[in-house]
DNA sequence: CATGAATGAGACTTCATTCAT
DNA sequence: GATGAATGAAGTCTCATTCAT
């Protein structure tokens, strides 16, 4: 039964097809309004749906954020395992940082969608905490502490100072999230290379570079 | 006429106390259920008043939020002449950092009830950024610029910089919104001195410290 | 073309099949959940078929009543015929009950879907009445006129005790409606003769049996 | 503090008639259109107030009804004690019945308004077996039993004989609910003791009647 | 000044029904 | 004939705000 088959597999495309159109229309309201502000009467009409079709995919405005986390954790945690050699850690924080800073602007309505609800829904905030930042954080540190025992970087609270970094990398976003990324390719590879200079190397100048400089 | 002006004190003192009550219960509500979920009457109970009373000081909910960003604006100037010299860039960035972390711990309440709406609130956004954080970042970012005049710190994009450190050091605020401080004095001290190591000498071993451990 | 009447007599018993198959299932669900909280899509769900199925054989989820009131008279007038002669009361009323008893309990389901809707949606309680509680309630009238005449009974208002007797009856229905028939078959008997007894002999000890006791 | 004393009670006096307002349009409306199909709207407006309104006095929509489930359980009770001797069983079961047709004519509208919907939702139903009914079989059951034992009754299965005539009663109850009482109180008398008369003395004709009849 | 009863707009969600496939 | 996706009307309930007492 061909036929069949066929059926079968033409509906469940239209399915994820009417999911994806839901929650796009659903992010980007989201995003304009917040959660609680959003209608779904705002998401329909965004969506080019009826309210009721809105119910047949999910099953209440809540489940539209919760889809959202989940797209969201399945997007982190591509591409972690394609970064150049731990041991240039110029490149490889580089490369880090570039992804993170991806992710963010790749995911910006959803991220703007998502975050002011999950300091303030419990469910929520666990799903991403799980999903998305201690994933983050733990290959950080694990990274970091690698590093240290080859003797490459200094010792230090590799969880204290991986949640640093990711702290300061984020918070770029929460910047972008109001003033949609005005920021050029050119402008954000500097932005990038800066930020890998503070982690690798700290603000002060070294002696060897002071005695260059006085010389 | 002394007593007028008495009865004058009096009154106005009662008001800013009746204000502080209201505030502080709606600081609460709010940091429980977050803003949307809050309801005027759970704030009127919580402060042991009714609903009209609270119209009585302010006038509507949304200003009950706006008058916490600006205590919360308030308290973030203070304090931050008393500081160490600059010349002295370890105590200085120490006690900045340690500065920025007793603001957050001890308007734990305020931040929570705030954070998300402010994600979401374009006004009160606006009010945070040019009340708070913005100058905070000028602040930073100058230190950053004269220090290096001075030859102490590197040549740095000191906007970018201020911005990470300052996103580096709020990143923990937003963990503490979730677990209410479980963090001892003692381990908030090493996290500050982690940070400062980390901005001030980035994690790379310097090769003179690595012919130290070579030797 | 006798090619063409069985294909048409077949298509028509298929028609009769899902209607039955349909109105079962509906039965079961308004039994369980009540006219107004059952859905269509649990009708269907229940008769193994889609919902746009019972709209081919359904105008809508109302008729699905309506064709149940139908069901119920036409059961409800069977048999009335095959009595024992009415010159044998005890015999005779004693029959009657029993075949409401039994046409109550063998329509469990359709009762329990019908019974509150009648209360309360005039046009099916006409059709109840009209079809199936006028009948009886004249039959019986008729009846106790009839043995009246013959001496037999004494002189009542036909209707008022006819209506009585079946609410009397009909009551025990009201009871079964909610402890599925924890009822058998000897106690059953019991209960039809207890009726039997106080519908022909009423409470008060007679005379006569009075005398017996007390020799 | 009698000022203060006389404004809680003018307070609680209103909440009572507002309660009792808001109650009787929802009988009113609940008897017009059923349960279901009534609108919280349609109440509000019957009642003069505002659907909000509602919800200060009532959690719920279903919690009118068990409101209802109530108020007709304290009527239910009331009386039953002042009832003429038992010895007299013809003023006994004649007061019993009249009163019951009273409870029932007196809240036609509650009555009409509850009793679909306890045929369907479980909890109502509950209420209202154990609250209106049970007692009313109960007390019937233990007279039966009584008067049987003072020889005045036959022997026979009191519950099943006490449920069986209250059912007889309450099915006028039926008919009067969708007839609004064109029963004048000179028709209700008879029908009373038709009533009395059928339960007393059944219909058969008595020996002695017999012979009278035949002299 | 404080109170809290009343308001009414508006949100989310359900579900009978239709119709293209 | 069967399907089930789409519809959209309608319903219950919440809650910030007002105002008479």
């Amino acid at each position: 039964m061909p036929e069949a088959r066929d059926r079968a597999t033409k509906r469940k495309r239209l399915k994820e097809q009417r999911e994806t159109q839901i929650l796009d229309a659903a992010a980007r309201v989201f995003a304009r309004k917040g959660y609680e502000r959003a209608t779904t009467r705002e998401i329909a009409s965004e969506a080019g749906l009826s309210e009721g079709t809105i119910y047949n995919y999910f099953d209440s405005k809540r489940h539209l954020l919760i889809a959202m986390a989940v797209r969201l954790a399945l997007d982190s945690l591509q591409e972690l395992d394609s970064l150049p050699p731990m041991e240039d850690e110029q490149a490889h924080v580089t490369a880090l940082i570039t992804n993170r800073f991806e992710l963010l602007l790749s995911n910006l309505d959803l991220v703007r969608a998502l975050m002011p609800q999950i300091l303030v829904d419990d469910d929520l905030r666990q799903e991403y905490m799980t999903k998305v930042l201690s994933p983050a954080i733990s290959y950080l540190g694990e990274y970091l502490k690698k590093r240290e025992v080859a003797g490459a970087f200094r010792k230090v609270k590799a969880d204290f100072v991986a949640r640093a970094m990711i702290g300061a990398v984020m918070s770029f976003g929460f910047l972008w999230l109001q003033q949609p990324s005005d920021l050029d390719e050119r402008s954000r590879d500097e932005l990038v290379s800066e930020m890998v200079g503070l982690f690798l190397d700290g603000l002060r100048v070294r002696p060897s570079e002071q005695k260059d400089r006085q010389s």
